[in-house]
DNA sequence: AGACGTAGCACGGTCATTGAC
DNA sequence: TGTCAATGACCGTGCTACGTC
């Protein structure tokens, strides 16, 4: 900065002025002094500034996995709000998800330059590692249920898998099958609670839910097994990559979607309206969970203290594609089927 | 820090030399300091290190969208190495890529607490910007062909596509048609590239090649024209999303697949071997991206120059599923069509 | 001599104060 | 009064140089 200072003919305080955009600098000045800066390509210490202003206008993201598309997608929506308002993003990824892994990542991010945290994970890994959460790092988490004590922001799963269910009930489906996903996952929990539940208020049979890991691969197996599964006529997939495994399942096991079966998956991601079959899917709006995210983050920050602890859902919305018909009669389901097997 | 001296009964000094894991420090009093950090939640002021080291510790990355798996796994590599090496990664996105914004990322970047710079775009967009780069600021590139002036990180897209198309012929197909990705793209521009030499190095007609944008959408656009093409029996599709859709289109025009035409992906996204008809595909390395890229990045830094310009390729290999086939007589072929069409 | 305290400086920028033109 | 120079305190940490027990 001295040198600026000195190439500019001007003090250092002056230089300092201009680059904050402080006004009591004549226009001639300021020029002479934004040509130094150029010619010397001087740019501000980022650590000096946040030495003296406590402040690093940098937002931690920790997560588990840029792979799923719900995660990159909101990844880039909080990058590019975070970046609208002048702050940075910073990746901190845990590769896998054990105990000490997380606990790893918290001391870390304590160590590192962030206002504030995003947290994108399964909330039940989180509890032990919070205690070694730094005071005055604010924090908000995604797909999780520890609404209660913080401050959550998610999609509403819930109530997707109820649309997606009643679309499915409304069709003359006698009941819904559902291919979850991992166990470990709380957003897969709550669409398959809240499958669950849709079915026992509509007074219908709750089928065994068959489990996966949100991947192609999975869903082909869950799909192996549900051709095989009389009276199968309609299953709700937690996730639109399992959806395209089991498409291809029942196709390759003669299953027609969907005169004979129909599919609802959940995700909506960009590629699901060119599966074999068009696919009906919950639309998630992972922009949205993001932008909220910053929002909630950067509130927090500007006013000094944690936000009240609450869950903000996103809604869904059903698209009906050509996955879902109404459902066959019931006698022709099973007797159609059988002659089919290999 | 003085807090935790206190409370440690010792002085500020030892505090530091703690925390910097300096040797004459006696056990007893280590432990004591410990546990007045812990029970302070005490975290050294990483702006303050900063500020003394004149490092951050931290690699900034500057990308378009994480929206495309490729974008989004490499980063996350990225991310993964990076932290391994006790680097944090920030991320500058990009929305909309005019000259304009790209200048604004390299501007904010420059304000920014990075130490180096990875730039994953299309590097003509680049040019313009150069200028504004900061020195001392190291720069690795992604799918970029400016290896003479810059240190660039790529798959080997040339002998992927290569690799694809000598496939096809070796099956025995008189040509190889071409679904292109967008024509801004050098990722893409490459693969097309080697796909026309490699046909005209076997003297083979050059169909004209389609162009789309990476999307299912648009894969499903260009195989509606294919499917109406004659003598079309092999298609070298420049990404997989792009070979979902025009799996569809030609499955919606009753061309089967691969009995009367061949098709190779590009990428290996995970979902490809779930595709109605898994795909015959060139596979990407990202993670070795990614981990390159870190590599490289570290080096200049740890050697406080910039490295050679260069282009260090990373090898793509050709994953032979069910989507190929040996090619039908070309009589029947066409023949064989005809009649199908609507 | 080993373990630790005290003091002062440096890192780069911001800001308040004082004073000059 | 407005514009700017000069000076020094300050942010939190790390290190050197010395001192002490």
């Amino acid at each position: 900065m001295a040198d600026v200072a000195k190439l500019a003919g001007v003090s250092s305080q002056t230089v300092s002025r201009v680059s904050n955009g402080h006004e009591s600098v004549i226009p001639a000045t300021r020029d002479q002094v934004l040509a130094a800066m150029r010619q010397l390509g001087y740019r501000p210490n980022s650590a000096a500034r946040a030495l003296r202003y406590g402040r690093f206008n940098t937002i931690g993201v920790i997560l588990f996995s840029l792979a799923s598309t719900g995660n990159s997608r909101t990844v880039e929506a909080i990058a590019t709000h975070a970046a609208a308002e002048g702050y940075a993003i910073t990746l901190i990824p845990v590769d896998v998800p054990t105990q000490d892994n997380v606990l790893g990542a918290f001391t870390r991010m304590g160590e590192l330059a962030v206002d504030a945290v995003i947290v994108i994970m399964e909330i039940h890994l989180l509890d032990a590692a919070t205690v070694t959460l730094p005071p005055g790092v604010y924090v908000v988490v995604v797909d999780s249920d520890a609404g209660d004590r913080y401050s959550v922001v998610d999609t509403d799963q819930a109530d997707g898998a109820r649309q997606a269910v009643h679309h499915l009930l409304g069709l003359g489906h006698e009941t819904v099958w559902h291919v979850s996903g991992p166990e470990t996952s709380f957003a897969s929990q709550r669409r398959a609670q809240a499958w669950r539940s849709t079915l026992e208020a509509a007074g219908r049979p709750v089928p065994e839910p068959l489990t996966g890991d949100w991947s192609a691969r999975s869903g082909y197996a869950a799909g192996l097994s549900l051709a095989d599964e009389p009276g199968c006529t309609a299953v709700f997939v937690a996730n639109d990559q399992m959806a395209l495994g089991l498409l291809r399942a029942f196709h390759e096991r003669g299953r027609a979607i969907p005169d004979e079966v129909s599919v609802v998956g959940f995700d909506d991601i960009p590629d699901s309206a060119y599966f074999p079959t068009p696919l009906t899917t919950v639309r998630q709006d992972f922009a949205e969970v993001g932008r909220r995210c910053v929002q909630r983050v950067l509130t927090q920050i500007r006013e000094g203290q944690a936000a009240q602890p609450g869950t903000d859902l996103v809604p869904t919305q059903l698209l009906i594609r050509d996955s879902t018909a109404t459902a066959p009669p019931v006698a022709e389901t099973i007797a159609a089927r059988k002659p089919k097997r290999r």
